[in-house]
RNA sequence: GUGGCCGUAGCUCAGUCGGUUAGAGCGCUUGGUUGUGGCCCAAGAGGUCGGGGGUUCGAACCCCCUCGGCCACCCCA
């Protein structure tokens, strides 16, 4: 047990896993370029106040859950809560906004939320995400979401459910949080402590409410459907309809309201099978307001959050298949040099190459690279070097034969991808 | 932030009515062949029993605190 211990929440990924990471960030790159989005990182600090304006005073991430703190300078910081509201300063902050639209960013970043631990819940945690910026229509929320559902499709994990709902245009929510109000002042005195607090400040978020005080009131509370706008409910009809076309399944929830006070219309959730209390994978929908929270701008935008984590808890194993294609091992002290230029060579016409670094027996030589999990090992000891040859032994079959050094490169490279 | 379960070697875990130098398997190092890996055999390294305090002649084991992990709540990715 060493002295010095990882701060709780975080994690350290050793190369084995890292492996299953290389492969979910790569597909999810693959899958945004095909769609012509590009990458976008920002900054791991932002000002504190970026995210309370955009994300909302009365959040909990907002409230409880941020890493803030006050810089040598006097700056007010907070490390990321989340990816969206960074993406949209960047925006406007980097003209983007004149830009032809839409405009197309995805991101792969930590995320740091003050949080208590759990499996699949991490004080710092990694996130991947789209933003589609500058387009109101349907198209762009039918887009974000194939392009999550196809992500995760492709990645294998069974059994996903796209949760679906709509909340309106601002004007559509006030009326609505006003019909949630008026339905739920009745039964105030019977509320849980939270949501008679919550009533006034955040009403949308008595849905949530999992409370035995608050639950049965939820079946016959107004839905957000039922206040949306003619114009809201063709942008959620219109949605629908591309699901259909596209086949993605999908469900509507219609006590789906997402802790971000920036949503607007279209709200999403994907669940995978496995039951549990962080049972999300993917999160996201459209967010009209956003923009005009950070800059008085009006642009219209839609997006997603996905945790890496989670996708990897539900995803199949993979199993680490990076093998060194070979290994060079020196007998004796006179082939050490002649062994360090071979390294060097190998590696520069692209094969993986493990170096022995010392003289040594062929026994522990051998032993090494076999732990290595090497694909070839290349002898060179006394015998070898005064005729310019060394040996190449095949780690699988245990054959072995001499090769003059000038030809050693190419054979290997023939014969470890010609598998 | 609230409640519950747990914490012995790098990993998975034995070990409690409190009793001398704390164990196994796997892994690791070295040797078994002074030019040959995997299997096998042998030897070795590695633990302040998460940390601190207390009770006791004596604590891995009992009590308190603390840190960490997991579970539920909450929240979200």
């Amino acid at each position: 047990m060493t002295e010095y211990r990882r701060p709780r929440g975080t994690q350290d990924i050793l190369p084995n896993d890292e492996n299953s990471w290389y492969h979910v960030e790569n597909v999810f790159r693959k899958h945004c370029h095909k769609a012509g989005f590009g990458r976008i990182r920002t900054p791991t600090i932002e000002s504190t106040n970026l995210f309370a304006n955009a994300v909302g005073a009365d959040t909990d991430i907002v409230d409880k859950e941020m890493y803030s703190f006050t810089d040598r300078g006097g700056d007010g910081l907070t490390l990321r809560p989340e990816g969206t509201a960074p993406v949209l300063r960047a925006f406007h902050e980097n003209g983007m906004a004149s830009l032809p639209q839409p405009t197309r960013l995805y991101y792969i970043e930590r995320v740091f939320r003050y949080d208590r631990p759990q499996a699949g819940r991490y004080r710092e945690h990694q996130q991947l995400g789209a933003e589609l910026l500058g387009e109101e229509d349907s198209g762009a929320d039918i887009e974000i979401i194939s392009i999550i559902w196809n992500f995760l499709t492709e990645l294998g994990i069974p059994d996903l459910t796209l949760n679906l709902n709509s909340i309106g245009d601002p004007k559509d929510k006030h009326r609505y949080q006003q019909a949630l109000m008026d339905y739920y002042s009745p039964y105030l005195n019977n509320l849980c402590v939270n949501c008679k607090r919550r009533l006034n400040a955040n009403p949308l978020r008595l849905l949530d409410c999992k409370t035995t005080e608050c639950s049965p009131y939820k079946d016959e509370a107004p839905k957000p459907i039922d206040y949306l706008s003619q114009q809201a409910l063709s942008h959620f009809e219109q949605l629908q309809a591309g699901l259909h076309a596209l086949s993605i399944p999908f469900v509507i929830n219609h006590t789906l309201v997402r802790g971000l006070d920036y949503y607007t219309r279209t709200v999403f959730e994907i669940w995978p099978a496995r039951t549990g209390s962080q049972s999300t994978i993917a999160g996201g929908g459209r967010y009209d307001l956003l923009s005009d929270f950070i800059t008085g701008d009006n642009v219209p935008g839609v997006g997603f959050g996905c945790g890496i984590e989670r996708v990897l808890l539900n995803m199949p194993k993979l199993t680490p298949q990076r093998r060194p294609d070979v290994y060079v091992a020196s007998l004796s002290e006179a082939t050490q040099l002649i062994a360090v230029r071979l390294v060097s060579e190998l590696r520069s016409i692209g094969a993986n190459t493990v170096s022995g670094y010392k003289a040594a027996s062929p026994r522990s030589h051998l032993r090494k690279a076999n732990s290595q999990n090497a694909r070839f090992a290349v002898i060179i000891g006394d015998k070898e070097a005064e005729s310019g040859t060394v040996t190449l032994r095949d780690l699988d079959s245990g054959e072995q034969s001499t090769v003059a050094i000038s030809k050693i490169g190419g054979k290997i490279l023939s014969l470890s991808t010609g598998k």
